[in-house]
DNA sequence: ACGGCTTAATTAATGTCGTCATTAAAATGG
DNA sequence: CCATTTTAATGACGACATTAATTAAGCCGT
């Protein structure tokens, strides 16, 4: 159904794009990796390799081991050909982080986000101080950078200029890319953080080696990020694997978004918390802020029949929803994530046997549901893997 | 991603699939309109025009009309090149139908399942028995058959060779593909009916032009198809879409499948009418099967306050699962299929309504809600199209 | 230490294919 | 009937991958 030419040019384009990214995503390798990987044959991939070397992206890394015959030499991805941002902006704070190619992490610097400091040109502001910020760290030069990624909290809009809308910052139509690029003229990729934190972990941890996965993020909101053929599930305006305000109690609690019975209002961290001092017939949870409170309801399990209960209950609600996901989507995993869900580490064998109950049999056989592996700041990572994606899709063509 | 190598012969077979797929899909074309569509030069598209109508697969039908300047021909598919056969496994009845490429109904016969009667074999020997009879009925040759599309009304794993679960006809792990290749050698292509009802929409219905479409299938049981990037949604191992068992009402009415709450437990048609005689109090609902107690129920609205109540709630729950699909999908348009939609006809309102009350603001303003076009009976056709997907996709490459 | 063997990488020759520029074909209209 | 216009077909060219043949660079046993 792609109704796209292809010309000659396209070729070289497409193995371009096939080589470097195996080499960024599983190298290093060698040539002879790369040719049993792609099926392309031997000249064809030196002759891609060369210019990748002369181009600065690729640089031959020592020989291989040898038993008898040439030793190949490995190839790996040039870790200062250029740096990437990847930026968190999250309910309380803005993260700005660099790293290189090789994902090292070179700086980074935060900025909390005070009550009511959520303001659009604040958080512009904080993203565009913290770039230079994190550049002058690293005495990196703005010319090095090959783009800015932007995980959001919130339902992100692609179009020429992403517009943000996110219920828990207050934005409503926000644009965010145009406010950020009036302070910049580097490339800028916006998008759900739930979409970015999937990314990451589809490239470097729980994700890796699935092409079909879904990743949950539970934290006070709850969000879903879906992987399919190995890219991520986007819909028609950007704004697909809004999990968390799926009904899953018809005419349930009332959620923060309007409607009834969302998943949200009930394994939302916030709706957790909540939920617990309701069984406590109206005595506050103690803590600060919702993580320590989540924490101690976690610790009063033990000796509190109350706080098993409403701990049983997520499990059970949260595994259902698990098992929505499943029979949607039929993933080969499943991976939650989110700083709630690492709290909520010891549920996830009731969380799989909830979902089990509620999924058809053959979907739920075939999916794992598993933990993520990079644990809760991985929106940034993810966010950054934004600009490197494109560079290799586009197999590296930037001038 | 896509890891595969690119040759210069790919070039070529991926210009003849665009080409061949949208004087298929948009047909008939000249020349220029091809040239316009997919942005290849004039020589490109007369090169391949030509190998296509040497191989007999599209031929030139008349000028098109010319105010000054040589006329360009029409080109559209030539209808005899091939016939295709649709088969439709639903719970009653298996539906043999022959086509040409053009759509054209040749032929078809239909076997009814009495109670018991769904054995794989006997179903398979109706699917075999009906091919004969349609080839005999429209003295077509079997060698002229393109191949052979099943949808079936149950989960369908795909593999070597396709396994069904079907709970309704009492299946479990079925190998149908193996049961009907004994009996032939044509190519078999079976899915789940309600992703082929998805396809013919897609080609031929409510879906034209769609990019991201989900189709909502409600008959006696319920289940969705999910396009794309105009391509179907499958997941992992073909299951992806099962959202009549997907959980809407935690907790709530027990479903066939051994879960409870599930959407298919509310709005599928067995159990709207359960729900419907259980609000009369335990009295039967009139009718023989489930179609005319549906039909009952809808006529008695007007003045039974019981089945206007039965109804709005049927309304408000398809309403929900419809704001789930949006939320998770973020389609572009929702297309409501099946029988029982389409006796529920006039409940499209409340729906969207429903569904506008449960979905995020954003996505449910990007989709619209409507009718499927091509009636109750499309299960058939879709399926047909399944070997003219892959004759498209592969650019007609046949031998 | 030196020739034989193995594996890696490069070079040369061949063929596919789309593009650009040009030419041929087929209508309309004054 | 010829100028004009638009469509289709040719031919030269260049981009690329492929196969086959070389060259490079290491092991191993005597």
């Amino acid at each position: 159904m792609e109704l796209v030419r292809a010309t000659n040019r396209s070729v070289r384009l497409r193995n371009r794009s096939a080589l470097l990214s195996r080499i960024f995503l599983d190298g290093p390798l060698t040539r002879q990796d790369l040719v049993r990987g792609t099926g392309l044959s031997q000249p064809a991939v030196s002759n891609v390799v060369g210019d990748l070397i002369d181009e600065g992206l690729v640089m031959e890394a020592g020989a291989a081991e040898s038993d008898g015959g040439r030793p190949s030499m490995m190839l790996r991805i040039v870790p200062r050909y250029a740096v990437v941002v990847g930026v968190d902006v999250g309910e309380t704070r803005v993260r700005v982080e660099l790293f290189d190619l090789a994902m090292t992490l070179l700086a980074s610097v935060e900025y909390p986000l005070e009550d009511g400091g959520t303001e659009p040109a604040t958080v512009a502001g904080h993203v565009l101080a913290g770039l230079d910020r994190v550049l002058a760290d690293a005495k990196a030069d703005r010319s090095e950078v090959l783009g800015v990624g932007i995980g959001v909290s919130g339902v992100v809009e692609q179009g020429t200029h992403a517009v943000v809308d996110a219920q828990t910052l207050g934005w409503d139509r926000v644009p965010l890319q145009r406010l950020i690029a009036e302070g910049t003229d580097l490339p800028l990729h916006i998008d759900n953080g739930a979409k970015t934190l999937g990314q990451a972990e589809m490239w470097f941890g729980a994700g890796r080696g699935a092409r079909h996965a879904v990743f949950a993020l539970v934290g006070s909101g709850v969000g879903a990020a879906v992987v399919t053929n190995g890219v991520t599930y986007r819909g028609a305006s950007s704004s697909a694997g809004e999990w968390g305000h799926t009904t899953l109690v018809y005419g349930g609690r009332p959620c923060r978004c309007g409607a009834r019975g969302c998943l949200e209002a009930y394994v939302g961290a916030e709706a957790i918390i909540d939920r617990y001092r309701e069984a406590r017939r109206g005595r506050a949870v103690p803590g600060e802020d919702e993580e320590s409170q989540l924490a101690a309801l976690v610790a009063a399990a033990d000796r509190s029949e109350t706080a098993r209960r409403v701990l049983d209950e997520t499990a059970d609600y949260l595994g259902a929803g698990v098992a929505n996901l499943i029979n949607l989507f039929n993933p080969e995993r499943v991976v939650l994530g989110g700083w709630a869900a690492m709290a909520l580490a010891d549920l996830l064998p009731a969380v799989r046997e909830a979902a089990g109950r509620q999924a058809l049999r053959l979907p739920y056989a075939q999916a794992s549901i598993e933990l993520g592996q990079l644990g809760v700041d991985a929106v940034a990572l993810g966010a950054a893997t934004l600009p490197i994606a494109r560079l290799l899709a586009t197999g590296g063509t930037r001038p």
